[in-house]
DNA sequence: GTAGTCAATGAGTACGTACTCATTATATAA
DNA sequence: TTATATAATGAGTACGTACTCATTGACTAC
């Protein structure tokens, strides 16, 4: 039976977990370009054993990424912001982000060094997204309180705006959570400018 | 005498330029992460040679980088679009970068993998356009016609959109350069957005 | 001309790290 | 109970690359 699991394999489907967590806290604390004995090592499983899961570095990185995407993709959909105004959305937004600050300040810092693939994910992230935005902001425009700019450009505006302040995290919130610490300025501000 | 220079000396200042200037075009086609044996190669000397001219591979990033900041710094500085539209000042901005658009971008995609003194260069860059950002932004808010936005913000909205374009090179402008591409639509939408 | 200096060389070293594989221990099947 | 399958191990291998250093040969000072 599918249904029925042996001991073995869900020994093994753990270390597997185990793995993929640990991966996870890693990569959000140093970075993607972190070694793999240190991710076993925090793991508390040998070296060897890795590569048992994951038939390479990449695949373990790879891995890592379509959970977080995936993870993220559904809180993001899920968002309860139909009819808000676009502040409220952008404050939604970062909501969501704020659970994954470390790891998501490290993603767009990094991406250069990371597998091809992963930017299509980092691409599914912001989709997600886009429907809130484009509701929010469509709704804004046509009871002429936002701007007519194309949305596609309004919304590049606020994810580059956004990843700038994660991505030098450290100049504006030093040692502390930007999102924690600007989240409000930046909607707040991002919501003025667009608005007529 | 200073000002005389042996046959000795000239060569090896000879070296040591050859070294930089080849370092900054590797480094724009392929990235920071470019070993150094590359570089040598591509330089036509012997990879001992480059630890002559410096001491470590940190060493002639950093070189590199401050040389790099130090021309745009100078380029930037002297603009003369006082008195101009803000739109005017962004596309004299655009102008500037797009002479270094392959450097730029792979500096700010990849800062995370350089040593922490160039983070201090990318600032004083930034702060070389500040200058006329600031005062395009605020001629504008003086006649009414610029939203009143904190001047920094209006400025990280700016350098966050540019950076966001400029790391997503490949989507917005496949095989191409950016800047050139999607320069004027940039400096355009920006200048009506803040616009009241 | 001779001795000393120094830029340049390139083979060699040190080191980190991704990945392998023979072995071990344990669960499952007979 | 015995035989087989396999998850896990960890010492070992391969490889890339930053950096060293004894040697060379052209320049310079005397």
């Amino acid at each position: 039976m599918s249904a029925e699991q042996g001991k073995r394999q869900l020994q093994k489907e753990a270390t597997r977990e185990r793995i993929l967590r640990t991966a996870a806290a890693v990569y959000s604390e140093r970075g993607f370009a972190t070694p793999t004995n240190v991710i076993t090592q925090e793991a508390g499983i040998s070296h060897g054993s890795l590569f048992v899961h994951f038939s390479t570095r990449e695949d373990l990185q790879i891995s890592v990424l379509e959970r977080f995407a995936q993870e993220v993709c559904d809180e993001l959909h899920d968002l309860s912001v139909n009819n808000g105004s676009v502040e409220e959305m952008l404050r939604a937004h970062i909501g969501v982000l704020k659970n994954y600050e470390l790891f998501y300040r490290n993603l767009v810092s990094e991406t250069a060094l990371l597998p091809r693939e992963t930017r299509t994910l980092l691409v599914s992230v912001q989709s997600a997204m886009s429907h809130h935005f484009g509701t929010a902001v469509e709704q804004g425009q046509r009871n002429g309180t936002v701007k007519d700019l194309p949305l596609h450009m309004l919304f590049n505006i606020w994810i580059g705006l956004l990843h700038y302040y994660l991505q030098n995290g450290d100049l504006f919130a030093p040692g502390s959570s930007v999102l924690e610490q600007c989240g409000d300025e930046l909607a707040n501000s991002f919501s003025k400018l667009i608005s007529k």
